[in-house]
DNA sequence: CGCTTGGTTGACCATGTTCAATGTTAGTGG
DNA sequence: CCACTAACATTGAACATGGTCAACCAAGCG
C-alpha cells in the first residue's frame, strides 16, 4: 500500500508486455503516461452511464465493477477488474460510456489522458497493438460472462466466476489457497444475475461440499480442481 | 445476389467510413485486401471453438452467430453478425478462438488474411485504429447483451433483440417496417438463453399486443415505439 | 452501546423449463 | 398436382429453479 506503488503504471507496463512485445523506448512511454490520481470510496460510480469521457481509468488498488442496468435500476455487472486492469480503455475509440464504473470497495484509479494515450500510439504502432490486444482479451472475458450468465445454473456460474478471479488474482491456488476479493454477496449476485439471497445459498453450498469458501471479501480455495470442474471452467480465453 | 457485389470489401469500407475518418489512399488498402470466398451452408459452424485462426471473417450475406457452449454444449449466442460485419476481427489480435462461430443461414464468407490485414496496419495507422473502433462497437454490444440476458425478463428481452436488429440491419423501422432476420426461434433461444418453447410464448405475446410479428426469418414492427419500451431499447450503445 | 452493513434463514411464489404431442410450411420426387 | 418428408412452430400439463419478502443474526465502528 505504499504511495509510490499506487502511483505507477510499472503495473500496466507489465500486463501489456505480458502479451506483447514492447521495446524499451515504447515501455518507457507507457511508463511516462501523465496521470491523474483518484481516490473512490467503495459503492461509488465514478464512470456514470452516458457520460463522454475524455481519459481512461488504471486502477492502481481496490476492485472495479462495469455495469450497464435495466429500466428498474437493476444492475448486471459485466465485469470486475483488477489492479492492473483499464476497465474502459475501450474509451479511447468511443468516449461515450455506454457502460458505467463503480468501485466495489476504496479504490485508487489513475486517470490517464485520451491526449496523452492518442499522442503515444500516434507515434509508436507496437503500443497502440498492445492497447488493442489488452482491450480485444477484455472482450473475450466478456462474452464468456455472457455465457456464464445465459447457460450455467448457478452453482456452475458462482463457482466459473470464482475460478475466473482466482486466475485474474493471479492467486497461487493450484491446490488450494486464499486471495481477497473484496465484494458483498449482492456484488456477485449483480455479476451472475442472481438474487443476493441465492448467492449466500449457493455459496453455502460451494462451503458444505469443500470447494470454496468466500467471505467477507476473501476468497479460500478448498478444491481448485473439483472447484474448476463444478464450474466449468477452462481457463484458454483468460489467455494466460 | 449478384456475385460481384458478394466479393466486395466495399460494406467493410463503408461502415469503416461511418465511425471513422479514412483518406483516399486508406480507403484503397481496405478494398484492396485479398479475400478468399467461402460458401457456408445454414447450421454449420465455419469457426471450431478453441482453433487457431489465420483470417478474418468477413460477412458478404447470411447471417452468422458468435457462440460460447456450456459443458452439456448447450449454446449461448452472443452475438448475430449481420452482412458488413467481420466477426472475429478481434483473431487478429487473439488468434486462438474461444468463440466459436455458426452461419445460421446460407452465408458467404470473404475471409481476408492475417498477413494481409498485419500489413495494412502496419503502413497505415488510421487503418488500424479503424479495425480497432471496429472491435470496440463490437465489445460495446457484447456488454449490452450480457445486461439483456441477465437482467431483463423474457419479453423484454426478445423486444430488445427485436429491436436491436432492426436498427442493424438499417431497417427504416421508424413508425414500423419488416426486414428479413433469417433465424428460427431455436436461435433466438440461444440468443436470449430461453427455451425455444419459451420463445415462441414470447413472440405470440408480442404479435398478441401489436407489437412485432416474428416468423419464418421475417420480422415485421408493427408499433416501433412500444416496442421500444417493451424492450428498453435505447440506441446509444449502437453509436448510430 | 446502538447503528449500519452485510450475511443467513424460512415460507411461499412465479417465471420459465421440460417433455411430449400436434400443427404448419416449404420443398422434393412420383 | 399430390404424397411424402424434414424442419420449424405451436400447444398443454407437470415441474423446478431461483425469486420475493420479511425477519433475524453477526461484526465493525462511531
Amino acid at each position: 500500500m505504499s504511495v509510490g506503488r499506487d502511483f505507477s503504471l510499472q503495473p500496466l507496463l507489465d500486463k501489456l508486455k505480458s502479451h506483447s512485445k514492447l521495446a524499451e523506448t515504447e515501455s518507457q512511454v507507457i511508463l511516462n503516461l501523465p496521470v491523474r490520481v483518484l481516490e473512490v470510496q467503495a459503492h461509488r460510480d465514478f464512470v456514470r452511464l452516458g457520460e463522454t469521457v475524455d481519459h481512461a481509468c488504471f486502477v492502481a488498488s481496490g476492485l472495479v465493477g462495469r455495469f450497464g442496468q435495466n429500466a428498474e435500476g437493476v444492475r448486471q455487472i459485466t465485469a470486475f477488474h483488477v489492479p492492473g486492469d483499464t476497465p474502459d480503455l475501450h474509451s479511447l475509440m468511443l468516449p461515450d460510456a455506454t457502460s458505467g464504473l463503480q468501485a466495489l470497495t476504496t479504490t485508487t484509479i489513475l486517470k490517464i489522458p485520451h491526449e496523452a494515450l492518442r499522442s503515444a500510439i500516434g507515434r509508436f504502432p507496437a503500443v497502440a497493438e498492445a492497447l488493442w490486444r489488452e482491450c480485444v482479451m477484455d472482450a473475450a472475458i466478456l462474452a464468456q460472462w455472457a455465457l456464464n450468465v445465459g447457460r450455467r445454473d448457478s452453482k456452475t456460474r458462482v463457482a466459473h466466476l470464482l475460478c475466473e478471479m482466482a486466475v485474474r488474482y493471479g492467486a497461487d491456488v493450484e491446490p488450494s489457497g486464499t486471495f481477497a476479493f473484496p465484494v458483498t454477496q449482492s456484488h456477485l449476485a449483480d455479476a451472475t444475475a442472481m438474487t443476493p439471497v441465492h448467492v449466500n445459498r449457493t455459496l453455502m453450498g460451494l462451503r458444505h461440499n469443500e470447494l470454496a469458501r468466500v467471505s467477507f471479501g476473501k476468497v479460500e480455495i478448498l478444491d481448485w480442481n473439483r472447484l474448476q470442474e463444478a464450474g466449468e471452467f477452462d481457463r484458454a480465453y483468460l489467455a494466460v
